[in-house]
DNA sequence: CGTTCAGTTGAGTTGCTTCAACCCGTGTGG
DNA sequence: CCACACGGGTTGAAGCAACTCAACTGAACG
């Protein structure tokens, strides 16, 4: 169990040596993606302080995602082996990590429906609620107003559409006054009803099934 | 645990009293989707005969997702907690099902790029492969020709396209002598190289990431 | 023989992408 | 201190891929 100060940019390796390896972070936001060869990128997932990533493939050896550090972070490198000696010996641990895994999964899944189904505008309504909701829950109380540690790049890749339109649908609502952006992705949420409504989601609803609980 | 027959088209509830239930399937083909309120739905995965699926949500009460029976189909319904201690008491057990839980990670993250950033050809293709795929691990070794127990609203439905630009790319698929269509959407692949070209992937290495292997 | 329903095909439309120009804050070297 | 280049973000215009609408086919069934 390694851990290390990674900056921002860095691109985890997560093959070779490093294989059989499990992510902790500590601090900071990683994000997980795959590409295609065309560069292509598409962002699976962000993992926040506290979560933990498995990258290995199927056969148990090389990994399937790039991981990059979106901010300076801590990473702690498990040997998977172990970890699920842990999670087999330690019960709580056991339940809270598949309570995060539960949550992940079912982000996940949320945001494929909206990738094949949805429009552009309900697309970039629920990443911002989706980004919103995690921020919230593991930081500020404060639900409206809040940073995003992404460049547009990095949020056009999660969300699957152009940076172009992207930033067409932003100012969009921006101009109907729902949201405002300032400097470097600095997001506030000004009417979360109306962006929950564009994403066509029930907050609530969305929160339970998304944020792991501490029930 | 409760084993059960379902017929064909049966929606399995995952709610109320059923609620904390995982299914294991011992026979047929389920399907796991989400759906909007305009009735826009997205199929998340496949579940296979051996595989097993959890629908719960993260607040660990209500489920997320709806399951729908493709075929007469046997399952068996467990209690969350009682199938935990089954696998923290079995080390086989575990270890097998957390490699099936890390291939389907991996094949709903392969689909997740392809959703966000591919063409119709290359999302009809990659879907193709994917079904071949997990058909000849689990049951013909035959890797070309195969028969998928889905309608073309299912399909459709996974890949994230409209019904009517489905039909033509599969047309024009079979135009280009790279597939037939039977009837009833028995599908035979006769060129798995030119497919894997258009899906964008290596056989080989998309096999290792996305089958569990008996490793 | 008529009805129904899944799949197929054509024609017109739209939403997103692409391309290209531009703006602006930042860093850099003369 | 100014000139300049650079990269991220923004905007306009044009093109194209996928969607919608609508008509048709053919198999399945009463």
């Amino acid at each position: 169990m390694i851990g290390a100060r990674v900056a921002k940019g860095t691109r985890l390796r997560c093959e070779g040596d490093e294989s059989n390896a499990l992510f902790y972070v500590a601090d900071g936001w990683l994000a997980v993606s795959k590409s295609l060869e065309d560069g292509e990128r598409q962002i699976l997932d962000f993992i926040l302080p506290g979560e933990t990533y498995d990258p290995t493939a199927a056969d148990g050896r090389t990994s399937f995602v790039e991981i990059e550090a979106l901010s300076d972070a801590v990473v702690v490198t498990t040997d998977r082996a172990v970890w699920a000696r842990l999670l087999r010996h330690y019960r709580d641990l056991w339940d809270a990590e598949s309570l995060r895994d539960i949550a992940a999964h079912a982000r996940q899944s949320e945001r494929m429906l909206r990738l094949g189904k949805c429009s552009a505008e309900t697309r970039v309504a629920y990443a911002l609620i989706e980004l919103c909701l995690r921020l919230s829950a593991c930081a500020t109380p404060n639900a409206s107003a809040f940073h995003v540690p992404l460049g547009q790049q990095q949020l056009v890749d999660f969300i699957g559409l152009s940076s172009v339109h992207v930033c067409r649908t932003l100012r969009r609502l921006a101009r109907q006054g729902i949201i405002t952006t300032g400097d470097h992705m600095n997001i506030t949420i000004h009417d979360v009803a109306a962006l929950a409504d564009l994403a066509g989601v029930d907050l609530a609803v969305l929160r339970a099934e998304i944020i792991p609980s501490v029930a």
